[in-house]
This record gives C-alpha cells, structure tokens and sequence, in this order.
DNA sequence: CAGTGGTCTAGACCACCGA
DNA sequence: CGGTGGTCTAGACCACTGG
C-alpha cells in the first residue's frame, strides 16, 4: 500500500512538523526537552522513516530542533529570531510595491584604483575600476544613493549600459553570476552633497548598506547604498 | 549493494549539489537555463533517485534553482543575496566576542496602555503593560538603548528579574516561547535623552530595530533596539 | 501523451553517543 | 552494547506541465 497522500491534505512529513511545533509553541515542550525519537514517530504516525527523518530534519534546518547524531533530538534552545533578510534588486522592489520606478544617473567614470579600492578588489593600486552613482526614485521620491564600483574583469561593457531602465544590481546579476557576498547594515549622517541628492537635510539619519559580491575568483562590485533613514526601512519575519 | 558512500567522502547528495553549483558559478549555466532532469542525473552519477532529489530540493531551498512540477528545474533567476540575519540576545552576542558585557537600568515599571499600544498588543487602551528602558554596554561603551514592552499574560514576573544578568530578550525566550516575530530596521536621529544615554550627540545617526514578538495566540513583547550608527552593524554573508 | 518533480515505502549500512 | 540520527536504494503512485 504505497503513497499514503490522502489526496487534498497536507503531506504526511508536513503534518508531523505542525505537530512537533504545535507542541513547542503551546509549551508542552520547553528549549532542552526531548524531542521523540524517529522510531518513535514513526510507531505515533504508522510513517516510514525516511518520511518522518525529512519531518525533523527540515525543523532542524529552520532551527527549531537541535539534532546530535547517536544522542538525539532536542527543542533548540534559542529560537533565534532569524530570517532571510532579502537583498534585492532596488528597481524590483519598487515595481512590486506597485509603484513607479525611476533613476537619475549622476557620475558614470573609469577612475584609478586608491589603496582601499585596491584592498577590497584585490587588484594593484591604480588598477581600472569602473564607478557609477545613481540616485534611485521611487515615485518621484529619492530612495537610494547608489555609489558602486566594478572591476572590469567581471563586466567589462559595465560602462556602456542604460542605467535609467537596467539597474547596475540587474546587470551584474545577468553578467557575472554571484558566488558570494558580504555586506554589512549600519547608520550614517548624511554629508551636504547627499543630502541635497536625497531630499533630506544635512546630517539627517540615513541607513547605510555596504555590499561587496563576488563573481567566480575575482571581486565583482562595491556598492555603497544609502537610504533616508525617514523613507526607508528592512523587514523581516520569522514563524515557527 | 547499498549505501555508496564512499567512506570519508562527502555525502553523494552534496557531490550533486558541488556539481551544479559549480556549473553556475563558473557561468556555464545561466540564469533561466535548464537544469538536467532528476532522471537525468540520475543516470549520469549513478544514483537513487531519492538522493538526486535531495541534492537539487535542498538547492531550491537554498534559492539557488526554482522547480516547477511537470516542467522542470531551472537556474534562479535572481540570485537573492539573502541569508538569515541573525538577530540574537546582545549579551551573547558580546560574549561570543570575548568582550564583557554589561547593563544600566534606566527604568522598570507597570504602565497602562496607550493607544498606540494598545493597538500593538491587541489589548484594550489602558490595560497594564511592563516597560523596561536599559542600555546595554559593550566593555563599558553603550552599544544598545532597549526600551521595551511586555505583555503580563505572556510573563508575569518579568518585572522581578535582574536585568543586569539577565537580558529581557534572553528571560523572554526561556519563560514565552516565540511563536512569531517580525522587525524592521531602520536610522533615526538620536533625541537629546538618547545621545545621552548612548553617548554619542543629540541628532546622530542611529541604528533602529523594532521588534515585535508573539508568543502562542497574544503579543508578549514589543521593542525598540536603538544602536549608535558608528559602533554598530548588521553583517550577512551569502555564498552560492 | 510522455516527462517532470513531489511524495512515500520498507528495507539497509554506517558513525556516533551514552551507559 | 543498544539507540540515535545520516545516508542511501529501488522501487512506487501522484499531480502537474507541455506539446
């Protein structure tokens, strides 16, 4: 009696999770407890194993149980509150917020590599970088400063695109595929020039995202993101 | 002959996943290109179909190929730069950096519920809420200024505890397990009475986390994590 | 319709932990 | 040592997609 789905119901391996979280959430089992062995499961559900191992082991990956091998399973003990934060593309965002993209391009160069470029790209100083700082519109209303450089190596035609339409974050994700990527989420005034891009007054609080990608061995792009502190914010959200 | 695994090598199921993130980082397969069938690769390593499956779900998990049932498996269009951020107790996390931890409590008190909270809480205006105001310190520098709401049904003792060793969010996940959470960061100035207490100038730039946290079906505890823009960041890392 | 991925089974061998 | 989780197999039925 193979494939026991009973048809427009949840999966068996669905329904064991919201079981297990039923019981963590209304505190029948603390952070440190026990969690029942997979035979033990097994026996309660009348499940493969195979089908009640994925049950706990996708928990384990959210976090919610902590699994030792040869030990058990346990309630993790802190629930961190995390969650994929997304960092995406700005001009994206905007359009499935449902509202009306636009960008202003106000430097588009090559510049000579100074030594903390040199540093973060990993390339000699005086090194050809390309560098682009554009203020990003959402609804008419600046949202983003963008100041971003890029290793030619990595999109040598970077220079001859449209940024008005393709922003730098959509043509890199197109041209050189990211392998990994740091960044970091802090708070900075902004200076006169900023400001006055920004619509907002010298000073005022803006987030500040730095972001640095990586593209197969070489250091594709440092971006720069700064947000109006008043206009823009992160949102994450973590369930059980 | 079961279980291949070739003894001190990895998983056959992360070789798969090696081999196809491979592929893309080295840009050989594109965004929106194909990725060979289940069947497919089954036949091309030798394997169970259950394992194949494993190796390409995770990566679909994992945002790095979208499935579609009945069409196929291609490469993610957008290579989201996400990756949990995770938000922690701050008195671990200054721990875990081998720094020492500390805590001024400004304030502990019963409050009734203004509007505002109310409305947060899903509680009646001028029901009695807990209010905790501390600044928490880094090797005696003030990294974080926690002004926080607590829900009585969610924990009744909260005002009996000893915020200096123990941090609201760390009593708070031991006594209310966490349900539900969702936050948002954003920069604000810092007010005169801040600045003070962060010890940085009135109107500096400041990090701004509000959190709101359920715990079973009521709100158990909102609050506003200010950090001083300049001595604190959010980092994530994402790789392929 | 054939091909795809989603789920499930009933076994199996293994590494590891704690008693 | 027995019990745990980690991995794997060789099948299976199903829902869905596309031509």
């Amino acid at each position: 009696m193979p494939s026991a789905i009973p048809h427009s119901t949840l999966p068996a391996y669905e329904q064991i999770k919201s079981y297990i979280k039923k019981q963590i959430s209304e505190g029948h089992w603390l952070p440190g407890d026990a969690v029942p062995s997979e035979s033990a499961l097994q026996k309660k559900f009348g499940l493969s194993r195979m089908t009640v191992n994925r049950a706990v082991k996708e928990l384990a990956v959210e976090g919610v149980v902590t699994r030792v091998r040869g030990s058990g399973t346990v309630v993790a003990q802190l629930h961190q509150i995390s969650s994929t934060l997304q960092v995406r593309d700005i001009r994206e965002e905007v359009l499935e917020r449902g509202h009306t993209p636009g960008a202003r391009v106000l430097l588009v160069e090559k510049v000579k590599a100074d030594k903390a470029l040199a540093q973060i790209f990993e390339v000699r100083s005086s090194s050809t970088l390309f560098h682009s700082v554009i203020v990003h519109l959402e609804n008419g209303i600046p949202i983003q400063l963008e100041d971003r450089y890029v290793n030619p190596q990595s999109a040598p035609h970077y220079l001859e695109q449209d940024f008005m339409v393709m922003t730098p974050t959509r043509y890199l994700i197109d041209h050189a595929p990211v392998t990994q990527a740091s960044y970091t989420i802090s708070a900075a005034p902004a200076t006169r020039a900023q400001a006055q891009e920004l619509a907002m007054g010298e000073g005022d609080a803006c987030l500040l995202m730095t972001r640095t990608t990586i593209s197969g061995q070489s250091v594709a792009s440092h971006a720069r993101l700064l947000y109006p502190g008043t206009r823009y914010r992160f949102h994450g959200l973590f369930a059980l």
